[in-house]
Formats: C-alpha cells, sequence, structure tokens
DNA sequence: GATGAATGAGATTTCATTCAT
DNA sequence: AATGAATGAAATCTCATTCAT
C-alpha cells in the first residue's frame, strides 16, 4: 500500500501519465459540472421554498436530469444534498470573508467602514440564497450540520475590535470602550444586511449619504 | 383507551350527573378549549420545524386528538390553521404593543430606553414562538395572509423618531438628525432580539450593565 | 392514573358502558378484519414471492385498498408487517402445537405415532404458508424478529423422549437409547415434511402402509 | 483511485513491460478471472440475501468493479447471471458426487456409511453457499432454469438402495425392506444436513460417537 | 363534537440497465 | 475490458384530506 502511494505522488504531475490523459478528465469534469449545476438548482430551491418545501422532483426538472441522478451523487438524498449544500456554502463564504481580510493600517477610519460595508455587501449578494439557507433553514435541521451560522457573523464582525484597537495605538481616535463600539456598529450592519435578507431591496444604509452620516457621527465621537 | 377518555371526561371535576342538565354552554367551553389545544400545538410545531416540515399528524399526536378534527374547526385544512395562527399572533403582539405604549413625557431618557427595552423583551418572551413563525416563516406563505411583519417592527421601532422629536422639544437633549439617531437605537434593539430569536440564549444587552453603558453613551451624545 | 385504572377495570365488562356499546365495537371489528385481510394476503404473496419478492402494491391490490392503508395498520411498514406476520405465525403454530399435545398414557405406541404424524400433518396443512414464510425467510430477516424456527420443531419433536420414557416404564417397549430413538423418530419426521414444504406433494410416509412399516419396524426393534 | 488501479494492475507481478508484448492470453485470462470474481461474490450475496435481497450494485461493491460490468460478462443481466451461477453450482456438485463415488465392495457397512457421511459433509462444506441457493432461491425461480434440487438428493441418496442390495448379495445383512431402510437413513442425513444448512453449525451427528451408535444401531437390526 | 379508517396524490428512494468514453 | 454517469420504471413511504360512525 505505502509503496503504491509512493509512486503514486512520484508519479502525480509528472509526465509517466500522460499517455492516458486526454479522455478521463473530459468526463471528470464533466460529472463536476453535473453535481454543480444540481446543487445550484437545490440552492435556488431550497432558498426560495424552503427544505420541506422543494421536492426532488423540482431540483431534477429544473434542470432536466433523470429521477436518479441525485442518488448518484448525493447517496443519502434529500439530506445529504442540504447537508453538502449548507456545509459548502458555510465554508466558502467563511473563506471569502477571511479573502477579503486587508490591512486597514495605512487607512483612514470613514474609507475603512466604507470598505468592510462594500466588502459585506458583496459578500452578500454573491451568496444571497446561500445566506438565505444558513439563516432560515439550517436552524430547523441542525441535526443535519455542525455549521454555526454565528460563526459566519463573528468572522466578519470579528473585525471591528482588532480595527478600533489599531486606530487607537495608531491615534487615530481616543481611548474607547472598543467592545460596545464594536457592538454599536455590528448592530447597525446585522440590522442593515437582516432587512435586506427579508426584503432584498434597498435600505437606508445603502444610500451613501446616509451611511457617511452614521459613519461620521460614530467617529466623530469616538476623535473627542 | 377510548372507554379511559369518556370516563376521564364525564367524571372531570365531578361533572357526572352533568348528562341530565343542560349541556349546551359547556359543549362551546369545550369546543373553544379544543380549538385552542389545536392552535397552541400548531404553534409549537410550526415554530419547531416549520410549516412544511410539519404534518397534521404531528399537530394531532402532540394533543392526542383524533386525525380530523383539525377539519372540523378549520375546514380550509393545513392552509386555514396556519392563516389563521399568523393573523391572529400577528393582532395579538400588534396590540400588545399598542398596549403597552404609554406617554414618556414626565420620564427620563434613561428610563424611557430601559422601559422600552423591557416592554419588547416581554412581548417576545410571551410569544416567542409565534415571532419565529412570523419571521422564518410567513415570508414563505405570502399567498395564505396578508400580514406584514415589518409593521411589527415598523410599530414598535415608529416610536422612537415620536420620542427623540419629544424630547428635544421638552430640551432635554439638543437637536440631533432624529432619522439617523432612531436608526442606531433600532439598530441596536434588532440586533439583540435577532440572536435572541436565532439562539434563545442571553446576549449582551441583557447585562443591565450593557444596556446601561450603551443608553448612557447615546444619551450623553445627543445632550452636546 | 390509578383511579382512572381503577374505574376502568370496575366497569370493564359490567353494564355501566352498555349504553354506549353497539357503536363502536362495529367499527373495531372492521378495522380488524382489515388488518386482518392485510395480514392474510402478505402471507400468501411473502410465501409465494418471498419478502423481496412481494411489493407493497402487491399486497394491496390483491385485496383491493388504498396503497397507504397498510401504513395505518402497520407504521412500520413493510418489515413491520413481515414481523408481525412472522411472530404471529409462530406463536399460532406454537400454541396450535401445544394445544394438541395429549397425555398418551393409555395408548398403544403405533397408535400414538400415527397420532403424532396426523396431528403434524394437520398442523402444516394448515399453516403451510406461514411455516414456508418461517422456513424460508425468516433466516434472511433474522434482523426483524427473534423467531426460531427450531422452537417449534422443539416444541413439537420435544415430544418423543418423554414418550419413550413413559413407555419403558410402563414396559411397553425395552430399555433403550431414548435420546438416538428419538432422533431416529425425527428425523423422519423432518424428512417427511421438508419435502412436502419443498414439493407440496405427496411422500413415501403419506401412504399409510408405509407409514405403519416404518412405525412396526421401530417398534418391533424397541420390543426386544 | 484510478491511476492507482492502473498502476496497481501495470505493475502486479512485474509485468510492467507487458506492454510491448502479446497481451491475448493474459487478458483472457484477467477476463476469467473477473467473471470468476463476479460469480463467486453473487454467490455469496444470493445466499446470504436471496436473489431479491442482492442488488446488482451490492455485487458490485462486493468486488469493487464499475456499474456496468456485470453486462459485459453476463448480457441478459441479474437474471443470467442467477441462471448461471445456479447452474454451474448444480452440475459442478453433481459431478463431485459423482466423483467421489467409489466402489464399496470391499469394505464394511460400518465404513461404508461413515465413508458416505464423510463425503457429503465435505461436498456440503465446500458448497455451502451454493447449496443454499439451490435450495432456498432456485424453487423460486423456476422460470429462470431447469435445475432440479431433487436430482441432487437423489443422485447422493440413491447410493443407498444401491448398496444395501450389494451387501444383501454379499451376506454381510439379512434380506431387509431396502426401499424402507433406504428411507431411513437418508431421512437421518437429510435431517442433520437441514439443521446444518439453517444454523451452520454443528449438530448431534457430528459426533463421531453419536454416529457410532446410530450406524450399528443400524447395521445390527439388519444382520438379523 | 370527536373518532380513526380509508383514500390517493405525490414525495423519496432504489435499482436494473444502457451507453458514451 | 472496464468505467461510471445517466436513465426511468417501480418500489417504499408520507401526508393532507374525507367520511361513515
Amino acid at each position: 500500500m505505502n509503496m503504491l502511494k509512493f509512486i503514486e505522488q512520484t508519479f502525480k504531475g509528472g509526465q509517466f501519465m500522460d499517455q492516458f490523459k486526454d479522455k478521463k478528465p473530459q468526463r471528470e469534469q464533466q460529472a463536476l459540472e453535473t453535481r454543480s449545476k444540481i446543487i445550484q438548482a437545490a440552492i435556488k430551491n431550497f432558498s426560495k421554498y424552503g427544505f420541506h418545501g422543494t421536492s426532488i422532483r423540482d431540483i431534477n426538472q429544473s434542470i432536466d436530469t433523470a429521477q436518479g441522478l441525485i442518488y448518484h451523487y448525493f447517496p443519502g438524498g434529500k439530506d445529504e444534498l442540504f447537508k453538502v449544500i449548507s456545509e459548502e456554502s458555510f465554508e466558502m463564504i467563511i473563506k471569502e470573508m477571511e479573502d477579503r481580510k486587508k490591512s486597514y493600517s495605512s487607512m483612514q477610519l470613514n474609507d475603512i467602514l466604507e470598505d468592510i460595508f462594500k466588502q459585506v455587501t458583496e459578500v452578500i449578494e454573491a451568496h444571497f440564497n446561500e445566506l438565505k439557507i444558513l439563516i432560515f433553514e439550517l436552524w430547523k435541521h441542525k441535526d443535519l450540520t455542525d455549521c454555526d451560522m454565528h460563526e459566519i457573523i463573528f468572522e466578519s464582525l470579528g473585525w471591528f475590535p482588532k480595527l478600533l484597537t489599531e486606530k487607537i495605538h495608531q491615534g487615530e481616535i481616543g481611548s474607547i470602550d472598543i467592545e460596545l463600539e464594536s457592538y454599536l456598529l455590528k448592530s447597525i450592519l446585522v440590522n442593515h444586511f437582516l432587512s435586506r435578507m427579508i426584503d432584498h431591496k434597498m435600505g437606508y444604509l445603502d444610500d451613501k449619504q446616509n451611511r457617511q452620516k452614521i459613519f461620521q457621527r460614530l467617529i466623530n465621537s469616538w476623535k473627542e
């Protein structure tokens, strides 16, 4: 077994297998695409009608595949499909939040808050349906996965304490109650995004002038 | 089993001789009780497993009644049951919010905010499951009712602009951007109650000291 | 609770409930009949085509009832149906064997063996399909029940050692190896009934002359 | 995984350079091996779970081959596979029984019975699963083959009349009812092997002393 | 008012089989 | 020869609803 593994690793990416290459990957590629198509269709349906409101047949029909195909990719059926979707979505969103983290050292607070707002808005827009599932369906099916919506919120909103601490050290703002002010910032964002999730229409913060007013309002109070 | 139930009901409260009395009012009373029992069971189930995740049989079993009984009280079936529940819950909550409204003219802002927080907390605790249904299920079944969750939020959070306006006039606080500051207050509450809805456990604001810090922090900035 | 139980037992079988009697039992009776019809149809099918070879639809169609009715009587579905059938059949057969046991003290050995053969033949004829299920299907589904085919065989064939012991004491036969001779008798019967189970046609022992020859052959050797 | 399999097969037995040699015979050899592997896996599954209880996927998974491969070797699918298995098993067992036949002319009865018991035991042990299929499944699928289980039993148990006749002629035993005594012998063996088939554990006859007692018991009665 | 047997549409899932690669 | 994605018929099972009692 070990020998085999050694051989596998030795040749992987080398030229030895090239003589057999061109065919297999195409099939695998297509399989991946089908799997993805199923997942995308399921996300659309789950987010719109909920887990129980979506039938396997609905999913199949919306991508025009055979009845049983889902069970080829997700032998555990609807439950597994939901589990995979929530877990993959969860990880993707967490990862994207992390990837978007940047050093705000050299920027001014106003620009930073504006940027954070933009980052979060983009993530939410990009994964709107997935988030809807995570928020509105996941808690009803805790038995299926271990994903915790709070992790996502913490991941994104854990930014604030660090940010404020740094800016205090840099002297941009005075010595403030970091926990309290972070909570304020978090509340504003959560409230904004919640109403977007429920309505999917513009809110108070989507207007740049309003945003600026709030940000300035807070920053000014921190500077005193 | 059947006999047991019969005996139980016959002897309940020593009404053994009732068969020789006028039974009407008792029947009506009992009917109301049964209807209420069904609604309560349905609320519990809908809030826990969602509309589609709850079967009529689940509801019946949780109160140990016959399969078809629901159709006696709600001829429209599951849909009607949901409609009735959401509409009744909706109205009850709206009404309760209104009933709790009082004149804050003679109180100081700090006490007012504390009171508002208390009022909302109480309403949420009292109608936790109903709110869960209104928030997490209603929007998926817009076809069934005309209830609008926003009304509840507006009802409760419409308090703020009025309150701030009054307090400016009374001179307790300076001339501030009412829309903006109301949005801040609303955000804080919404964020708080959202996490309570999702977790059903204590949050930052449930600690009175934290609450006081935030309220003071805002009031102070309004006074400048 | 205890009071209720007391009341139940006190009135059960009494005249108190008679005023409510005439209706309920009829429905219950009909329900029992339906349940029985399902079981009978399932036995026929299971014994003919095996557990996996029989579909729920087959059973339903053979008694012309609705798709889901089986799940009303057997919520565990096909598995529970099989379990109930095998367990009820098992117990019924065991019980019938026991009921048929009689004192052979005053009979002669030849008549006794003939009688035993008759008893067993009758049981097998009466429960042919059930036995077929127990023999040919049960062992494939050990996970579903605890029935053990051997119990039936032992129940019926445990008769022999006792019988021989008695007859030795009575002096009808000499002192023989009871275990060995019982094994011989058992072998003869098992072989006979196995071939009947497989073929469902007459065998060597079904001819009374052959039977007599074998019985005489054994009894004579015991008498020496 | 695929690459691993390829490497495994390429290097197996150091045949790495085989790609430059004539491959035909190796391929044919491999084909035979694969066919055999499929049959062996199918026998195991059919004997354990029955024909309907075994899915093509089960068989494939238990030997880790592709879904469709069975249809390459058995275009008729599951039915053909079962037909082939039962017919090949049937013939193999019949043939083995015949091969094991020897002249018992010069042996004593006691040794002969012991030998017969040994031969049959060996055949049963060697083809346990195949026999289980032939006994418990074949009769349900008579449409698929013409094999007749009775042939096997007759083949093996047809030995007895011939044997007894010979021994009477040789004078080792007296003039007995050959049909009756053969039936006795057959019953003993059938009973023994049936319980072994059902239980797959030791029985009364597996103890050599018990066996000797029974054989002696019969032989002595034949000698009188 | 209450019961629970019965119905049947539809949801989930399994599985033998085909076929392009 | 081997693979495994795809198919679709059929099996198991769920569930809202009806209705006779």
